[in-house]
DNA sequence: ACTTGGCACTCGGGAACACAGAGTGCCAGG
DNA sequence: CCTGGCACTCTGTGTTCCCGAGTGCCAAGT
């Protein structure tokens, strides 16, 4: 059904419809590619693609467009992904070398890659569910009142007020955090609940109640409330693209933390890179979109996704060796901090 | 030179122009308000209007457009802020109380304020450097390194990790921490530097090189680094307004941190409401944009501010209704937490 | 069996044009 | 100083027309 030939023909009308953003017809291929063959063969290979469905023509008379399923094969099988230059990659790595803190680390990736692909990019903070606890800190604020800080392997800092059932005296407080510390320090959060569940039995009874509230808040935090934190960057590149529809749409999409979360996906493979095109996504707002995402972590785990959104009609070689190039270094960045 | 009725006048154009969105004419300004006149006297008043430049007529035979000079003399003299309703209120209200730390209480206020004018909202973090240290706590973190968290009156934290000159034992540290709350409880950030300043006299000569390190890193936290944190949401809002032109400049300025807090001004007067109105802000390409940001604080003074940014045509009653009322209660929430 | 040049056909988009309607400025009369 | 009337000036819209790019199909060539 498709040979060779065929496939070079989709890849030229992908190639030119995202550098010029306008139809494709068949003698332009024929005098910008040198497929060797005429325009009125070419003409035979676009009608078979057609029928395949992969390319559309908005109309009679005019050229070729790319579909979603257009891309999907040009992505599966007929690119490479397309390696950063030199200057590229030592331009990521000092301005990323930079950060001091994870908020830093992850405002600079997320502007970083929105500047490299000219896209919007979309970063995930370091997931607490793979992280470990690294430190349990209590800080008496009042009598009847403490700050909680929880610090785990991967710089993120969790910290909440919690407010007492009873006034505690300062070396009591000076014990809960070293017992805490002890039976917590270096656990997984996934055995967080478990190991809190047995906490009780080893404190004085005096201590019970106002370390009841404490763990409470402790399991709320760190397991209930992984509500993922998600930013994103580089919104004005998406009025430069010539959007005019549904624009909105994808700025509401943008600034829902759970729809984020979904476009991101998810996937267990950390180097795999992870293309939705167009209607593949699961949002109706972003027909129109495609999205380019990767796994990061620190080590063989992934530790959370990042990625850019763009129009579908973007240059995917290079937008996927961005981002998978930009993951690459955030996990180095973290699993050296 | 400008009579009551003429000032009348454009009072019904800058109202019938916000909600109508096309230039409007003397007949229909006749027709929808009780000026009592007929559209002949109110076409030689409009002719007085943009002779004053308040008014601007976009071609002839077209209706008058305020110009910016006419919106701020509408600003200043003929609209009054405009309360929020009853469930507004409440609605405001119950939504900040579910807050649980600072991080939550900016983000739902930003969110807030944006849905409630429908235009982008922007919040800056409560400042730094008007608050007053509530805590300092020193996590070991391995032989040469700590983890230094800095806790302040308003719920803000900041965290930084440290590497030290040499190894330094668990009890030193807790020494250090002990000496450091002692010192910087309460102290106000401004008072900070001269504080630190004298510290070292009082330590043993064996903790001078750890304690330097991190006292350097305390000021550099505190104080040098007081580049303030900003957020912004709603941005789908500009897409609705028919902007087409621009957006992609506004998109900009609003990933800019410092036009950001340049946008929102400074004012020492807590309760004052600012408005720029399209030329009169900073910044060329927020021409057609407005902002209306207000003080917010916990107490008496200012600890930052928030706004709106929407188009020259907003509603400015009601937009300034909405920032007063959000800055109001958040200082309130900030002030009780 | 595939490729190629030729040819008639289709259709979108820009240019030219006319026209209705809204709005104005001005003037003379109340 | 206000008002009604009137002539004038635009913009926006709809219509028509035509060019050109691009196609599909066919018959001839390799």
């Amino acid at each position: 059904m498709l040979d060779d030939r065929k496939l070079a023909v989709l890849r030229a009308i992908v190639e030119d419809y995202v550098s010029t953003n306008e139809p494709v017809g068949s003698k332009a291929l024929a005098d910008r590619h040198n497929l060797g063959v005429s325009p009125a063969t070419i003409r035979n290979d676009m009608a078979a693609l057609e029928d395949g469905g992969y390319i559309h023509q908005p109309h009679t008379s005019a050229g070729r467009v790319p579909t979603d399923k257009g891309y999907r094969l040009f992505v599966d099988r007929l690119s490479q992904v397309k390696p950063l230059s030199g200057a590229e990659r030592r331009a990521i790595e000092t301005f990323l070398a930079g950060a001091i803190d994870l908020d830093e680390i992850v405002m600079r990736t997320v502007r970083l890659l929105a500047q490299l692909t000219r896209h919007v990019a979309v970063v995930q903070y370091p997931s607490l569910t793979r992280s470990t606890v690294r430190h349990v800190e209590i800080v008496p604020l009042a009598d009847r009142r403490v700050m909680l800080v929880l610090i785990t392997n991967t710089g993120r800092v969790e910290q909440r007020v919690v407010d007492l059932p009873e006034v505690i005296a300062d070396d009591r407080v000076s014990h809960l955090r070293a017992v805490l510390n002890t039976a917590l320090d270096g656990c997984g959060l996934a055995q967080v609940p478990e190991t809190v569940a047995a906490l009780p039995e080893r404190l004085s009874p005096e201590d019970r109640p106002a370390a009841a509230t404490i763990l409470s808040v402790i399991l709320e935090t760190l397991v209930e409330r992984h509500e993922e934190k998600i930013v994103f960057a580089g919104a004005a590149n998406l009025a430069a693209a010539d959007f005019t529809i549904g624009l909105r749409d994808v700025l509401e999409a943008l600034e829902e933390q759970v729809v984020l979360m979904r476009l991101l996906g998810e996937t267990d493979d950390l180097s795999e890179l992870t293309v939705r095109i167009g209607s593949e996504n699961p949002y109706t707002g972003l027909r129109g979109t495609s999205i380019v995402a990767a796994g990061y972590g620190s080590g063989d785990k992934e530790l959370a996704r990042l990625g850019v959104l763009g129009p579908t009609r973007m240059d995917y070689p290079v937008t996927m060796g961005a981002v998978r190039a930009v993951a690459r270094y955030v996990g180095q960045i973290l699993a050296g901090s």
